[in-house]
RNA sequence: GGGCUCGUAGUCUAGUGGUUAUGACGUCGCCUUGACAUGGCGGAGGUCGAGAGUUCAAAUCUCUCCGAGCCCA
């Protein structure tokens, strides 16, 4: 049967009985949640608050799989600390400036926004916005999110980027914020401004182009001698390689390695641009490499990060030969105005034409791009903003330093970054979908005049300034026009979520934020200017723990891209086997891994949530029409699950509070279906149905039952709350699960427990038996006697009525210490390293050889005196004598040699004989 | 080129120094058993990426190399 067919088939199934219909209840569920208004922050609870710094997530299109298992695992975080008693934080959010939008915009309507009206355009952003963040608000409830949609917020609302405005302001005025004309990265395509943050480095190939250069003065017929220096009929000219030629225009200087042997012959000579005809010296300098082409390199202002280098160690003139849309500047003359490739073409063209190209050879090279539209990145000249960040490095780092990262290791990423960081952070844009600079500036003395705080939010480009003529010169003020970088806004999301400037009382009541979940890719962005700002603002630490998620990879591993068509849409995996399935693989993910989409983990999903259903079923038909079990007199077998099960809760509490969620999910499920279904169900069903122990087994099943699917609540939240208000609501005062108390340790009986093992290896040996027969586990089993040592004897007789119903023994069968009419050979002495070792240390091998080569002799010992000691093993010279075997030192193998009686087998299971009767 | 993470059965995975390596999926065999055949019981399947080192003892610690992913240059 195929999966689809397999689904339909028990659909059909399930709706003629009570089974579990997992899709409409799922559905039912996320609507009566909603109804109920179930996850609301309760401004006026006593409760200590929880609260989640969430990624406001990015308005350009629905969920991929990664973001659906990250917001599952912050969803997991925050049920779990709902049903911990605190007041859970956890805003529905969106992150709406920005570039990908415009760009998605500009792509759809196949225009750049310079064609129409500034406002107009950014009403276009806003509708493409408004229409995703409504498509996602469906996915995060299909997925069973449990955010709270009245602390909602939207980057991109006036009164989100009223914040981002008032936090410039209160940062310019602490001097943080300066106007400098520096080089910055620049996108041709977008037409703005980026962050070094911004920049992706990817592979591309491209020629490298061999030119001449010829020498001003006449040189030398000597120096031609040398490699990549000729002589053509225009004179004497040195090679040039370079993969740039359209910005032969903005040539600098030319440079050389010191230890090359052509430096002495060629530095400070003059050399001419070809083309353009500008006189260039030839300079030597450590960082050419002088393997790469002819090991002679033009600088240009400003090609690459190296050019600038360059620039400012030799103080190079700023000549730009590109200009900010992407095409060539008046220095380049007849080139002027064309787009770089075209320039490209055309200064190839006219160098073939000249004899000046020598050679054109491919190169692979890593060029930095747009990480948006991927257009590679130049570098332009221009009046940006800043924000002062290279001497706010430490504050950084210490900030960072005492925050609790999830994983811990995530945190060298950050300290990484902080190293490398050479330049003060580019916060303006020149785009329009973002916040506005709330500032004027007089056309005459270029006075800066901020906004009022009380008047953000403003938009300068509309909203008059607060004086009406600059307060300095009388000059008329302009609009800024400029916008924020989109990082400004996201990265004060901790102060806009605690009311930062909107109410001092909740301000402090929740700032700093408890966790800040996010992935590990923007580190370097979000982690990093969040921290940074908060930081400068209030001079604290934004948030307590950081929680960092991995990525989610398709199934063969490779990382999941539309134009590989190996995308995993999260709701087709969820209308095929639901959510809380899919959240089972999502709790499989360790934090900050990489982790391949597994279908498997879905299918384990399905299985599991059909187990505890089962389970619950069986549970709920014990306790139907009967008031609520209390607490009575345990039988032992209850005390040994009660107490797995009080232990499973410390477990889980501690991996819940670590984060860590495969791991407790793993526990929660190992026990509700190898512990608890296997064994003590098995164990209870018999007693029941022979009305024994009942109250003891009702209080057993109701605690565990209602606790296990507790511990599931996070993970499976519609399941979970069905079985909930089906069986356990009438009795529990909750109108929900999901905000019910995290279940406590009920009694810790370590003997009981002890004992508990014992009876339920027993069984379940017995029962394989029964299975490898093909007994049915119900039928009868004519044993008469079993023997075994005393400790396991006295925990199977303290435990015998459970015993005999569960696996249907007569009820005369006997327990008796010892063994039966049977003769044992011991057949192997083993060592045990881990005792012996750390004794003997270098003398370990040598012992250990030598017992395996003398069992033999060692067996009669044992034989004649039931045990070894040191003396026994006669290359030991050690002082104390311990006995071996009693010890541990040792361990023995033996064969049995069964004296059957007449009427009856001896069954021999680990160290159990069990006598059973030829009869009937 | 640098940093981080990962590499364990056909596939995925647990495993912070103790010699017999965990579990799941798949596979093979047996079983209608009073919650569940979407179940139960059992079996087969491994040079723990490669090599070297530390140690009485290494999947585990160290180094080198190889491969994958992410981040950065």
């Amino acid at each position: 049967m195929t999966s689809t067919n397999l689904l339909l088939y028990h659909m059909e199934k399930n709706s003629m009985s009570t089974e579990y219909n997992q899709k409409s209840l799922e559905e039912k569920w996320q609507k009566k949640w909603q109804e109920m208004k179930l996850y609301y922050f309760d401004f006026n609870s006593n409760k200590k608050p929880y609260s989640i710094d969430v990624p406001p997530r990015y308005a350009s299109g629905p969920l991929h799989a990664g973001h659906a298992v990250h917001y599952t695992h912050i969803d997991f975080a925050a049920r779990y600390m709902r049903m911990k008693g605190y007041n859970v934080f956890f805003p529905l959010c969106f992150d709406v400036n920005g570039i990908p939008i415009e760009e998605r915009v500009e792509r759809r309507l196949n225009i750049t926004r310079k064609d129409i009206d500034r406002h107009e355009f950014i009403k276009l952003c806003s509708e493409f916005a408004e229409k995703n963040i409504k498509l996602m608000t469906d996915q995060f409830n299909i997925l069973g999110e449990s955010m709270d949609p009245s602390i909602f917020y939207q980057t991109n609302a006036e009164y989100y980027r009223r914040i981002t405005q008032i936090s410039f302001i209160e940062l310019f005025n602490k001097n943080l914020i300066y106007k400098g004309k520096f080089p910055v990265n620049w996108c041709p395509r977008c037409m703005t401004a980026m962050a070094d943050a911004e920049v992706t480095y990817s592979d591309r190939s491209t020629k490298l182009n061999t030119i001449k250069f010829y020498f001003k003065e006449d040189q030398p017929d000597d120096i031609t001698k040398f490699h990549s220096i000729g002589r053509d009929d225009k004179g004497i000219y040195v090679e040039i390689a370079t993969t740039r030629p359209e910005m032969l225009p903005s040539c600098q200087i030319v440079a050389i390695h010191p230890s090359d042997e052509r430096t002495p012959w060629i530095i400070d000579k003059k050399v001419i641009v070809p083309l353009f005809g500008k006189q260039v010296k030839i300079i030597e300098d450590e960082s050419v490499d002088p393997d790469f082409g002819s090991g002679v390199v033009m600088i240009c202002t400003v090609g690459d990060k190296e050019d600038l280098n360059w620039v400012f160690k030799y103080k190079l003139p700023l000549e730009m030969s590109i200009d900010e849309e992407g095409k060539m500047t008046e220095i380049c003359g007849k080139y002027k105005g064309m787009t770089i490739n075209d320039a490209k073409k055309a200064v190839i063209q006219d160098l073939e034409k000249n004899n000046i190209l020598i050679k054109q050879e491919d190169l692979d090279q890593n060029v930095g791009s747009c990480w948006r539209c991927k257009t590679p990145v130049e570098f332009i000249n221009a009046e940006q903003w800043f924000l002062k960040t290279i001497e706010f490095k430490e504050m950084v780092r210490n900030s960072s330093n005492s925050m609790k990262w999830h994983p811990e290791f995530m945190k060298i990423r950050l300290e990484e970054w902080i190293d490398s960081l050479e330049w003060d952070w580019v916060i303006s844009r020149q785009r329009y979908f973002a916040t506005p600079i709330p500032l004027w500036e007089c056309n005459k003395c270029g006075k800066v005049v901020l906004a009022r705080i009380e008047d953000c939010y403003v938009d300068p480009t509309i909203t008059k300034p607060p004086n009406e003529r600059c307060p300095k010169c009388e000059g008329e003020l302009i609009g800024c026009e400029d916008v924020f970088d989109t990082w400004m806004d996201s990265s004060i999301s901790p102060l806009y979520n605690t009311f930062w400037h909107r109410d001092d009382e909740k301000f402090k009541k929740l700032y700093p934020m408890s966790l800040r979940p996010q992935a590990h890719d923007i580190i370097r962005t979000w982690a990093f200017y969040t921290i940074l700002r908060c930081n400068l603002l209030t001079d604290e630490k934004p948030f307590e723990n950081m929680m960092m998620g991995g990525f989610i990879l398709s199934e063969d591993g490779t990382p999941m891209h539309a134009s590989l068509g190996n995308v995993i849409d999260p709701l087709k995996i969820i209308n095929e086997f639901g959510s809380d399935a899919f959240r089972c693989y999502a709790a499989s993910c360790a934090l900050g891994e990489d982790n391949s989409f597994r279908r498997k983990e879905v299918i384990r999903g399905t299985r599991l949530l059909r187990k505890i259903w089962n389970a619950e079923q069986f549970i709920a038909n014990n306790l139907k029409n009967q008031s609520k079990p209390i607490e009575t007199d345990l039988i032992d077998i209850d005390k040994w699950i009660l107490t797995k099960y009080s232990k499973l809760i410390k477990k889980c509490t501690i991996l819940m509070d670590k984060l860590d969620y495969s791991q407790t999910m793993k526990e929660v499920e190992y026990f509700l279906w190898h512990e608890f279904a296997d064994h003590y169900i098995e164990m209870a069903k018999s007693s029941i149905y022979k009305n024994e122990n009942l109250e003891s087994i009702r209080y057993t099943l109701y605690n565990i039952g209602l606790g296990t699917l507790k511990l599931f609540a996070p993970f499976f939240p519609h399941i979970t709350e069905e079985i909930y208000q089906d069986n356990y609501k009438q009795y529990e005062k909750e109108k929900s699960i999901h905000i019910s108390p995290w279940p406590k340790e009920l009694i810790l009986d370590e003997e009981k427990e002890k004992d508990g093992e014992i009876v339920k290896k027993y069984i379940s040996q017995i029962r394989a038996y029964k299975s490898e027969q093909g007994i049915a586990l119900n039928s009868p089993l004519n044993a008469i006697n079993t023997y075994s040592t005393k400790e396991k004897i006295e925990a199977l007789q303290k435990n015998s009525q459970i015993i005999k119903t569960t696996l249907n023994l007569p009820e005369k069968h006997g327990f008796i210490e010892g063994k039966p009419d049977i003769e044992e050979e011991i057949t192997q002495i083993m060592p045990v390293y881990a005792k012996i070792g750390p004794l003997f240390k270098k003398e370990s091998k040598k012992i250990i050889e030598w017992i395996q080569k003398n069992h033999e002799e060692l067996i009669k010992k044992i034989n004649k005196n039931k045990d070894l000691k040191w003396s026994d093993i006669t290359i030991i010279k050690i002082d104390k004598d311990e006995k071996l075997l009693e010890n541990n030192y040792i361990k023995i193998k033996k064969e049995t040699h069964l004296q059957g009686k007449k009427d009856a087998n001896i069954l021999q299971i680990d160290d159990y004989y069990i006598e059973i009767s030829n009869e009937g």
